[in-house]
DNA sequence: CGATATATAGACCAAACAGTCTTTAATTCC
DNA sequence: GGAATTAAAGACTGTTTGGTCTATATATCG
């Protein structure tokens, strides 16, 4: 997963594959088919993976705007200094591969629903606990973090410095949160 | 630019460069030297027409919040239906080579940065009009602006609809303008 | 211990890659 | 119209690609 995540699909060569997995050419082939079944396993630990860190920081049992900082927070730390610029593995697919791959366009797809299905339970529970400002409604507000987030993949590509990021995400929630 | 633009740099391989430019293999190494020279070529031209276009939404003479919603409407033309799948050129390069390519990573960052100031001056402009919710500060939320565009642009590469984008858009901008 | 199954290392393959070079055709210029 | 320049076409090169296959070593098991 990891020699993926840091260079791509394409960019990735047998050669990088067989160090990473400690593999033989022949084991790895045997185990995995080829190399885009291989890259589809890849993609979705790091999916599954993605999503149960999202679960634990978002637990229903914690208060929802506490979530929301975790989860945001999270953001921060992957998308600033050099994690920021080693990029998600995501993001990176769906950018690369997700209009011509119709198999990476479903688990892209179905992932950004499943973040904004998160999210919006999340603001729903704070909604409910009157911790929302005026006139937020919380699908549309998953929809805008889900697009904020992903944004700041994106930009964090340019390793920004921590405060920067975090400074951001607080004028953000700011305007959501009361 | 177009072929780089719907396949990306390493998915994009000399026979297509030959097909999109009608020249031969000779003329082009001559015209511009290698792939990766091109390549530089495509991408100032895509980020060059991002910034005069960008200029021309938030062009001073107009109404600073008309600007921003026409700079917004512009973006939820872009990463809606098949304009979204297609993507963008810049994210693209910015999730393929802005970490391993300085050259690239420097057009990256200083596109970002150029975008941030456009938006800054014209959220200022709108403060001054007095018509920025409170507490909205123009530096920030024009680093909100980018993330959050950016991000539109990762999304919208799962081919949403332009009324759902556009929503989403409307439901953003309404948390700071007033 | 000896036979069998398993996994490794790496030779090998055809295809595709970026990039060069030569040959032929089309222009331009006088 | 003929000489000189430029551009096109595509053969060619060495490398690298994803993928297969064979020979060797290791481990398992009766």
């Amino acid at each position: 997963m990891g020699v993926f995540w840091s260079r791509g699909y394409h960019a990735t060569a047998l050669p990088d594959l067989l160090r990473a997995t400690k593999l033989s050419r022949g084991s790895l082939y045997a185990a995995f088919g080829d190399k885009h079944s291989l890259f589809l396993l890849a993609l979705d630990r790091y999916v599954a993976d993605a999503l149960k860190r999202m679960d634990v920081e978002l637990a229903s049992r914690r208060e929802p705007v506490d979530g929301l900082r975790a989860f945001l927070a999270g953001y921060v730390d992957r998308t600033s200094g050099a994690k920021g610029r080693r990029g998600c593995l995501l993001v990176a697919t769906a950018m690369e591969l997700a209009g011509q791959d119709a198999d990476v366009g479903r688990r892209i797809g179905s992932f950004f629903e499943a973040m904004e299905a998160g999210l919006a339970d999340a603001l729903s529970r704070a909604k409910a606990a009157g911790r929302l400002a005026d006139g937020v409604e919380p699908s549309s507000a998953a929809r805008i973090l889900v697009c904020f987030v992903e944004g700041l993949r994106v930009v964090g590509k340019t390793a920004p410095t921590r405060s920067a990021s975090q400074a951001t995400v607080d004028a953000l929630l700011d305007r959501f949160i009361r």
